[in-house]
DNA sequence: TCATGCCTTCGGCTGTCCCGAAGGCAAACC
DNA sequence: GGTTTGCCTTCGGGACAGCCGAAGGCATGA
């Protein structure tokens, strides 16, 4: 059966018409055009469809019955093709993208929840990567972006800063660092460590480091939620590094010591980075212009 | 937007078979013109629908999306396809037929019941008319046919005997017809007589012999239905002329004395009426051979 | 008897769609 | 490391479908 959706459409312009001349004129066909379809849709379904009148024709039971199919179906077709407008549009679909634990922990749900909320079809998908995992997901394309912090070497990537977030160290009140505002990391190798459990990105960072400095940190406890660390912190039990934007959102329910670190690595600041912005897709544009702030990105191309 | 049925059915091949290649076998297409179809749709689109990999390809979100939606349009199409053949092979529709009184009173319900029992998307409408009504909408193609009275002049139509159904005399037990077999209706015209309701095409019938014997009859009552005529005549209020078939099934209830006419007019056989067998639709001819006969219908064409 | 409105048919043309063949790419294999 | 294999894309040509204008048929109404 070779009936297509022009045939749908055309019958439907008839039926309403109730001549043929008239629906075929609806449906941009030529009278000699529009017989002929019909010609066909009838031969094809073995039934006559329209009753011929001296003015006009009315559709016939079996008529009836294709011009309520013929609804359903082209209005199926209507919310297909919206569908994929909103697809197209950017309005609907699944955004992948990297961030590491201090974009995904502080920054990210505070930015996040508003935009999302306006946009009730678009899924976020954001997978916690180290940073360095971050670019070289971005580089190799299999994201089209992440938010990583400006330590990293982002190659021919590009980087633009939306928030700073630097590390610093949480002690108990009463410590014997309390009276210090700023210390080099060197100096607190020794001291005994509240960690996040292995495999999360910031622990692995901050390990990278102590490595460097030739020592592996006394780690008396790990836990698994920043809340659980802090509050670690605040009974004693060690110092931690946090990134600041946690410390400032915990230290009124576990109360501790924030000192800044000394050094370079952990002045960060958070990055959006993808590879160039032309290529990225609509939804993904559009949910880093949101990020980058929120009074528009004069900055972004 | 010009995406049709074949663009549909492609992509479901496509995306059930995993790879353009296969699914282009599956919609009998060459590869180059599945290749060709899927651009042209995803232009439409605006959107990717599928992720080429290195083995094959998968459905990208708006490729799902578009893929569930094409699964109900064909659903859809199959049921109308389906409904369609039903009109075009006759196990849908309405059949539109006249009977006589007789017919539609005595014989059809009988006939009817099993038939339509197992046709439930048939309708049939059934109109009461006079023998010679039926015979000009048969001529005239107002109805494919009809069953009447073989007392009628049927010109170029085909009559085809399906029963008997003369007409009687019905009168009170004790009645001065009492002894008698047969009667003319000459002899009768005098009686007193229970009649159906104006307008009532065996009534007309009637009336119409009488007039042509020079006499109107004297009715002394016109009933709605044969059961209040014939407890009208069991109470010896009148006589009446019914079709015998009604005579025999109300005897029980309302007794009274059947007696024969003598006129021929009054030997009538119920005849199925049309034009030609080939010239019928599906279901009447159906209709017909099971009205003809329960064993087939050997003497029809 | 003509005029009108509607549907059908005809002949010609254009555009679409289909196909085979060739090319490119990445993985798997020898 | 080259070759084979599987898969997708592109190209050019050819056939067919579908569209159209014009002419014809039919019934109605003036």
């Amino acid at each position: 059966m070779r009936l297509d959706l022009a045939d749908l459409r055309l019958f439907l312009a008839i039926v309403d018409a109730g001549s043929i001349t008239q629906g075929a004129a609806r449906a941009n066909l030529a009278l000699a055009s529009a017989s002929e379809r019909l010609r066909n849709i009838e031969a094809d379904a073995g039934v006559q469809l329209l009753e011929r009148r001296h003015r006009g024709v009315v559709a016939t039971e079996a008529g009836e019955a294709l011009a309520h199919h013929a609804r359903l179906i082209l209005r199926q077709r209507e919310l297909m093709q919206g569908e994929l407008l909103d697809f197209a549009s950017g309005a609907r679909g699944t955004i992948r993208i990297h961030a590491n634990t201090a974009a995904l922990t502080a920054f990210l749900p505070r930015k996040l929840a508003p935009w999302m909320a306006t946009r009730p079809h678009l899924n976020v998908d954001i997978r916690e990567r180290t940073s360095k995992e971050i670019v070289k997901a971005v580089a190799g394309g299999l994201v089209e972006a992440g938010i990583t912090s400006d330590q990293v070497d982002a190659q021919e990537l590009r980087l633009h800063p939306v928030a700073t977030d630097h590390l610093v160290l949480i002690a108990a009140a009463g410590h014997a660092l309390s009276q210090r505002r700023v210390v080099p990391f060197s100096e607190i190798l020794r001291e005994p460590f509240v960690g996040l459990a292995p495999g999360s990105a910031l622990q692995d960072h901050i390990d990278e480091h102590a490595r460097r400095a030739g020592q592996a940190l006394a780690l008396r406890i790990r836990m698994n939620t920043f809340g659980g660390l802090c509050e670690m912190v605040s009974h004693g039990v060690g110092v931690a590094i946090v990134p600041d934007s946690i410390a400032q959102s915990y230290r009124r329910r576990h109360p501790y010591l924030r000192i800044a670190l000394a050094d370079g690595w952990a002045h960060r600041r958070l990055c959006l980075c993808f590879r160039d912005w032309a290529g990225l897709s609509a939804p993904v544009r559009d949910l880093l212009s949101h990020l980058a702030g929120d009074a528009g990105v004069p900055s972004l191309p």
